[in-house]
DNA sequence: CCAAACGTTCCCCTACGCTGGAAGAACGCT
DNA sequence: AGCGTTCTTCCAGCGTAGGGGAACGTTTGG
């Protein structure tokens, strides 16, 4: 099938298609006689998989790492639990440091509505964030 | 003073400066007779205040917004809290996205524990991954 | 037989917050 | 006078996941 075929199939666009295959996420297609790319079956089921894997949160260089050791023929699950671990680990990183900046400006808030604004003039500063720098 | 000394006063680099400057973060400081940029104190504390609030979780672009009223000589105190209350339920947004995306990669974790890797053929797919994909 | 719809490659653009380097001018100290 | 450091501008890129559009070739239906 041609290109066109293979993402709707698939629910991606022609641009992306041929954006994983330029980061070696899809491999090359056959090619037709006028050049047009030419995918099988395979190539439909390769790329709902990796519709799947991100859809998990998986980056795409993730899953290409996973795919890579797939086509050297590796058994992968206990490389792709380690990967999932790993992003897992990254996650809760993210989620504690937003968290932190969550609080934070929660205590910015709060002070906000506490101040008096015809006490704020200095036009470089502003008192609702300056009053927080010290126990930051 | 020049660039120098106020990228040390304020713990940044030279370079960030000049950043700052090109998207109006920073106004644009007179000029030496040689064309070097001169700052008065009043960098230093403006230069810090960003500082400030950016370690408080804001984006360049907020900071920004809050300067731009305050150098219009309004009173922002009112506006700096709009301003911060979005950013919060923008960030309570990320948080449960990647709370959704954690409980994701968590199911993945216990398939790929439970699993038997040698059933694990297919070279464009991982069972891990593609065996939960009904249910997303 | 021709126009529409599809395909190709190519390069630039988005947002974010900078960082690095090159080429040249100016400053500071000996 | 000369050497090293600091300054100037501009250009380029990182990483993520593609989108937009030009300029041109191919396929397909009426």
């Amino acid at each position: 099938m041609r290109i066109g075929e293979l993402a709707d199939r698939c629910g991606v666009t022609t641009k992306t298609i041929r954006f994983y295959e330029s980061i070696d996420l899809l491999s090359e297609p056959n090619r037709t006689a006028s050049g047009y790319r030419d995918y099988d079956d395979g190539a439909v089921q390769r790329l709902q998989f990796i519709r799947d894997a991100q859809s998990s949160g998986l980056t795409l260089a993730e899953i290409a790492s996973v795919l890579e050791l797939k086509s050297a023929g590796q058994r992968t699950c206990s490389h792709t639990a380690q990967l999932v671990s790993q992003h897992i680990a990254a996650i809760d990183q993210q989620i504690t440091q937003l968290i932190a900046a969550r609080d934070e400006l929660s205590e910015l808030a709060q002070r906000a509505e506490s101040l008096d604004p015809s006490s704020c003039t200095d036009p470089n500063r502003c008192q609702v964030i300056e009053a927080g720098r010290s126990h930051t």
